[in-house]
DNA sequence: CGTTAACGGTAAACGGTGTAAACTCCCCGC
DNA sequence: GCGGGGAGTTTACACCGTTTACCGTTAACG
């Protein structure tokens, strides 16, 4: 483990033309063209072959890239939940996710990129970054923050599948599931449930493995979402929420984020 | 439009190395490697400029691979789902979910070409191909199947969205819809609600995006399809369901079809 | 039957990719 | 002041999709 000392001139450098590398290749997917070392290279005056002082291979550019573009997603996320207000986590929560499929739909490159990007080594740092993956952490805080204010039912510790048990009491996936009580954790399955629904219908829609009509009218991410909402103990709030979702939905996407 | 004439000597020849180029290319895929213009031509003992006499450009020959291997599977599917009788549609559908499900893990890339390959071109032919997708008309069969059993609720065409009305009138996705009587066709909208689904969990499983361990487990794919047990009618069947979709999970993959 | 046009294939070439190896140069620590 | 390692370049390799020009064979037609 190297010693904590202060960054010499050199580290900087190097720290500083990393973040360079990553924000340079973020910007040819945001701008629509093609992700390449050479590009990258060639956008920041250099040779590709440098590029390997700093990235093992192209796949670990992609990685990060990855990971860069899911925090931007998030900012965005977050922005739109942040119309609502912070003691109402159900109406950020709801905001959130249509934020998360305007984003699918309006930058399906980068929601491929991100989410349908197959993770094929079994014990590669991909894993790690994926952990860490921002958009993960704050749908776990939203939908947590939800269970303080309307305790919605969960299942206990064994009722679990003895597996998945282990899964949420040590898990691996984004979560910041550290100030979650062991005897809570179930609520990481109602997470993964009903985040495996939403993921569902966005994925669907933003690769267009689905009538185009049907994404355009939303329908289908609509009965999704509000069949989500009983489990979640907000049926006492289905109309509000449901008029929250229908303005959100008809709200134009952003403007492309520079 | 050509006249309907007894195929020449050179078209059958044509259609020959037509059918042999889409076989060899798929091979390519089920075997591991990479699918390129090249491999494919070389394996056939051409140089990769002639394959553009029988394809347009690599994305349609990538294309064609989908559907191809879309087609394969669901014969994989079907012979898993006829372990069971033919008169008990719930049993083989269920059969078949599973069965879908041992595909997409067992083999991510081939499922990664076929359901999580972005439509990218609005008006190509690559549409025309998913419509016509073998998986996508043998699901809406059985349910239909299923619905022809067990009569589960589903909305008028006036309970419908609007767009959502037109697009079960006239669908575009994958549904042998011909036969269903136009008053019944909500039961689509049912389709595409459990197909979306089905397609998140499997595709979420299938990239990697998901605790290795909860993949394992195979809970998260056997509470999502309980849940719409009851959807379909099915309730009372539950428990006889239920031990069919452990038995199925607990089988192991089929040995790779050469 | 002979001519002509289309067809199916080749070779060569263009511009692009990721990546490896060898080599320079300059900064930093001793 | 000197040696070493780090950052970067050049060169090269083995691929890729795609275009162009060319050539024999085959089929159709006057």
């Amino acid at each position: 483990m190297p010693a904590l000392h202060q960054p010499t001139r050199r580290e900087r450098q190097r720290e500083a033309t990393y973040d360079e590398i990553v924000r340079v290749a973020a910007e040819l997917i945001t701008q629509g063209a093609e992700l390449s070392l050479r590009a990258v290279a060639s956008r920041m005056g250099m040779t590709a072959p440098a590029l390997y002082r700093y990235v093992a291979n192209y796949q670990e550019l992609v990685d990060l890239v990855a990971f860069e573009l899911d925090k931007a997603a998030t900012q965005d996320f977050m922005a739109t939940a942040e119309k609502y207000p912070e003691d109402d986590p159900a109406a950020r929560l709801a905001a959130a996710c249509v934020a998360f499929r305007r984003w699918a739909l309006t930058k399906p490159r980068e929601f491929a990129l991100v989410f349908a990007n197959p993770i094929v080594t079994e014990e590669s740092d991909r894993r790690e970054l994926l952990t860490l993956s921002t958009s993960g952490h704050y749908f776990t805080d939203l939908l947590y923050e939800i269970w303080e204010l309307y305790q919605f039912p969960y299942p206990s510790l064994d009722e679990l599948d003895p597996i998945v048990r282990d899964a949420v009491l040590n898990p691996l996936i984004p979560a910041k599931a550290a100030h979650i009580e062991p005897a809570d954790r179930g609520i990481l399955w109602i997470y993964m449930r009903s985040w495996s629904a939403l993921y569902g219908v966005v994925t669907l829609e933003s690769t267009g493995h689905c009538d185009p009509r049907v994404i355009e009218s939303g329908a289908l991410f609509r009965a999704t979402l509000l069949d989500w909402l009983e489990p979640l103990g907000l049926g006492a709030e289905t109309e509000r929420l449901t008029q929250l979702i229908d303005t959100e939905l008809a709200q134009p996407p952003a403007a492309a984020a520079g």
